[in-house]
DNA sequence: AAATATAACTAACAAGTGTTAGTTTTGAAA
DNA sequence: TTTCAAAACTAACACTTGTTAGTTATATTT
């Protein structure tokens, strides 16, 4: 039970990177072997498939944030505060993976086996979403001017984070997630 | 002079559907020409490669952006109406051609001979769209917690608007451009 | 009807694709 | 030092890629 990190998960990492940059299509096997200084042959010793590969970069983000959002939903906090947690949740598991939810966001349609579960997760993540914003509307917290739009907004700012990530690594978490939580809630005009 | 549509216009909108679904990558000229019912060799007849398409797509629609941002930054208008504008004509520009848009916003990494261009297009938005905000936060009317992070989050929204335009295909343009300027304006939650 | 330009076609190319089979190297366990 | 499994290698496969050359069909103009 070692710590290191093994062949697999390095070319599950490199194979991520290239992903984010050029798009799954776009990367073949022999440039996943050539940035890791091997031969294309070599890889399949590690995995079975390019379709593998991605899916094993996609479903356990996706997974987590099905997780994620299951939590938040089910504690006690008001709809407000569930809604902090889903952006602090999203910081914090794009800190952590960019260039995997690069690929959760741009390259889910090619995956094969796994496409329909992935759909299924996402839809189901958006309804929690969905429901934890008309929880707000109902106690409420929150001026909606139309919940599609906000859950629009809220969800793109949210998966474009990895771009922001990858451009300002130098960037406080806890500051992040307050700045995020405050722009997205509160807006950006002075109140009057 | 006739509004026609010529044949490698109807190759250019086909094109850039196909690229919105698939990615550049995966789009190949038979892909193309099955969909438009010929082989793929009678492309050749109206454009001259791959590439060319794609620089078609995304080019004219980049200069319109930066021509639209010029005009508002511009005019008379206070800060808080100039964003109201952006907003506005990011939606117009959608609605209008919300494929080509998935390709600027997903497949720009494929442009060969346009790819400095267009990077250049791209900053130069960002940062007039940035001094706006600068605008903004002297005449007052701004509360800004962090003003990196609120372009950041009006631009997710922005050029994530394809996706939504092309699933609510029904709703009017005048009611996207009110709830998006509010929800992402004056945010979500009740002012005190 | 003849002529002409447009746009379709078939056939093929060279290069690149994911993947497999079989072989050699490597490095730790015996 | 020998053994042996893990992981690299070479070579090749069947297929797909963007694109070109040369030819035929289509339809408009003369």
């Amino acid at each position: 039970m070692m710590n290191t990190i093994t062949r697999k998960e390095e070319i599950l990492s490199t194979a991520s990177r290239l992903f984010r940059e050029r798009g799954y299509s776009a990367v073949t096997m022999r440039d996943l072997a050539k940035e890791m200084g091997i031969k294309a042959a070599s890889l399949y010793n590690h995995i079975n498939s390019k379709q593998q590969i991605l899916s094993e970069i996609v479903m356990p983000i996706a997974q987590q944030f099905v997780d994620g959002i299951d939590a938040v939903k089910n504690s006690d906090y008001r709809a407000e505060d569930q809604l902090r947690q889903i952006i602090e949740q999203h910081v914090i598991l794009t800190v952590k993976h960019p260039s995997c939810m690069a690929a959760v966001n741009n390259d889910w349609m090619h995956l094969e086996g796994n496409l329909e579960e992935y759909l299924k997760m996402r839809s189901y993540y958006e309804a929690i979403f969905k429901q934890i914003i008309e929880d707000g509307i109902e106690d409420g917290s929150l001026t909606i001017i139309d919940k599609e739009v906000m859950l629009f907004s809220f969800l793109s700012t949210l998966r474009n984070l990895y771009l922001w990530i990858l451009k300002n690594t130098q960037r406080n978490e806890d500051e992040l997630i307050f700045a995020l939580s405050e722009t997205l809630l509160k807006g950006v005009v002075k109140c009057k």
